[in-house]
DNA sequence: ACAGGTCAAGGTGCT
DNA sequence: AGCACCTTGACCTGT
């Protein structure tokens, strides 16, 4: 079991994903903030595995314009050997990487444009981890899209467009249940029409769900990733902010619900990524937690 | 120097 | 029809 966190480590004093705005655009500006975007993503990595997190979440902006039409520099090229050696390291430490493209993908539109726009940028990430030599266990994380007021169609689109998906894109493709539009029942259909691996939001499956308890979920979730293709099963772990609206993720770990999580889990491997506003200093305290656990487990078996 | 408005991109739901 | 929300920082302009 990994534990991760997404994007952004606040210890450090650098950003993987420094960006700037289109207007201000060129190739020059490119070439200078993916030096800088990679060299941070390199030390947040060499951070977590100083602290034992093994799981993280690169930035969707390493880029800039990544995907854009405007973004000619031969970014693919020029960094080849810092992909490359960024992707050394993360097998060496035997790390485990996912992407997750923000909502702007969203593959069952109406819109052929947006849809040509999201593919492009999943094919933009999945070239970043063609660069770094990863396989197919590091995944690209997607929600299945809007509804546009029928879920039959809705799934129906995403079904048709994911068969159309260039095979960069779609063996590294998973899908998340939401916590307002498509739960785990509905990612469950579009696995059985496709094979898509879901990967698991305990706490979107706690604002929208139809009775399956948690440990039942997740047994679901985990048969739908193939081990050797796929990996071990990724999933997000969040809980509810006290006194926020429905869904509004807490601002540190509640470590009291994150064990009372894990005792759904009946033995199941899988990488946890931790979705809570202060980052590694929760994810640190879950593997607090985990060891905690472990050293309790071995005390009851050499007692 | 600093504050505040704004930034490529979508969709939902409330008022 | 318009705006807040998801989620986020930080870029950039105006003072």
């Amino acid at each position: 079991m990994r534990i991760g966190y997404p994007c952004v480590n606040e210890t450090l004093d650098c950003s993987s994903s420094t960006t700037f705005r289109l207007a201000s655009y060129s190739n020059e500006r490119v070439e200078t903030t993916v030096a800088n975007n990679l060299a941070c993503l390199r030390r947040i990595l060499e951070y977590n595995v100083a602290h034992e997190l093994r799981f993280f979440r690169i930035s969707s902006g390493i880029v800039p314009f990544g995907s854009h039409p405007i973004n000619t520099f031969p970014w693919q090229t020029r960094f080849a050997a810092e992909f490359r050696a960024v992707g050394d390291y993360i097998r060496a430490e035997n790390l485990r990487v996912s992407l997750h493209p923000d909502q702007f993908v969203v593959l069952n539109s109406p819109s052929a444009d947006i849809v040509q726009r999201s593919i492009a940028e999943l094919e933009y990430q999945g070239a970043m981890l063609d660069l770094m030599g990863m396989d197919s266990q590091a995944k690209l994380q997607i929600h299945v899209g809007g509804l546009y007021g029928d879920r039959e169609v809705a799934i129906a689109r995403f079904i048709a467009t994911y068969r159309t998906l260039p095979e960069a894109v779609r063996r590294r493709l998973v899908i998340e249940n939401d916590d307002r539009l498509f739960s785990l029942q509905d990612c469950l259909r579009v696995h059985e029409a496709v094979g898509i691996p879901i990967l698991f939001d305990n706490f979107h499956h706690e604002c929208l769900n139809h009775g399956e308890p948690m440990a039942e979920a997740l047994r679901l979730a985990a048969a739908t990733w193939h081990p050797e293709r796929d990996g071990v099963m990724m999933m997000d772990y969040s809980s509810q902010q006290l006194g926020e609206r429905k869904g509004k993720h807490t601002s540190t770990l509640e470590e009291e619900l994150f064990r009372e999580f894990l005792s759904h889990l009946h033995g199941l491997d899988v990488d946890i990524m931790l979705e809570i506003k202060d980052k590694e200093a929760s994810a640190c305290r879950a593997v607090s937690v985990l060891r905690e656990l472990q050293l309790v487990a071995a005390e009851v078996t050499s007692a």
